[in-house]
DNA sequence: TTCCAGTTGA
DNA sequence: TCAACGGGAA
């Protein structure tokens, strides 16, 4: 290719009325998700651990042998050797780090709550995630998702697709972790539960649908009139104002 | 063959 | 900070 330098979107500050506006159009366009696509709350968090770095049909797989094996219940992760665990989640990846984190949680639940959901999600929202960040194998992701879509907490869940939609519409820095690209959305959208379970679902399809890591398609994104004008886009060798970085490159192809 | 997606441990 | 962990889809 041409030689080509696409510069970071002009950073704008995010306010309330943005994520307002991002979530309505999102919701207008794709609609309620019904997230999290579950029977029951262990259910929940299995998905949650299995859906590390792993596409979501990969899961199902794995879900679907785990239920039809009986282990979909915390006494049973608890007393399947290691091994059953491991070729019954095969097919969602990093099958051994996995099978681990479920009896990892298993005893976790077991030892310190008696296996009920109801001590479990009773603790301030604060202290069930720090003793859910214990637990080896569950991140920041892991442990949100269960705070929200178990727990029902209002806690917004970060993910890859959450970061790169944010960070091309420069309302967090290219470089934001965790921490600080969920502090920019608690600090902006009201703390409900239901609204951050939307949210994030909206913007993992998008992200899957549109917001791709490579060849984003953003001319048919319901997002893309809030994509901010980007800096100086370098095109052979000629200096242009463009339209954003990612349309960009999208009309580069 | 490359690409994708969280967490750990060094 | 970065390799390792594994599979399925593009």
């Amino acid at each position: 290719m041409e030689t080509m330098r696409a510069i970071a979107p002009e950073p704008r500050p995010a306010t309330s009325e943005t994520l307002a506006t991002y979530y309505g159009t999102l919701l207008q366009h794709f609609g309620p998700q019904h997230w999290w696509p579950a029977r029951t709350r262990l259910e929940v968090i299995v998905g949650a651990i299995l859906t590390q770095n792993t596409s979501w049909r990969n899961v199902e797989v794995a879900v679907a042998r785990l239920r039809r094996a009986g282990l979909l219940q915390h006494r049973a992760l608890l007393n399947a050797p290691l091994s059953r665990l491991e070729s019954c989640i095969r097919p969602a990846g990093y099958y051994r780090q996995k099978a681990r984190t479920l009896k990892a949680f298993a005893s976790f639940f077991e030892d310190q709550f008696g296996g009920s959901f109801h001590r479990l999600f009773h603790l301030p929202m604060g202290e069930c995630r720090a003793r859910l960040l214990s637990i080896k194998g569950f991140g920041p992701e892991t442990a949100d998702s269960v705070l929200l879509y178990a727990g029902k907490f209002p806690i917004f869940v970060v993910d890859a697709y959450t970061r790169r939609i944010l960070s091309r519409h420069g309302l967090v820095p290219p470089d934001a972790d965790y921490a600080t690209t969920q502090a920019m959305v608690h600090q902006h959208l009201k703390p409900e539960t239901k609204v951050y379970n939307e949210f994030h679902a909206l913007l993992v399809e998008t992200g899957k649908t549109y917001c791709r890591p490579q060849q984003p398609r953003c001319s048919s994104c319901p997002l893309r009139p809030f994509l901010p004008v980007a800096g100086p886009v370098l095109v052979a060798g000629s200096l242009a104002n463009s339209p954003a970085w990612a349309l960009a490159a999208e009309e580069a192809e």
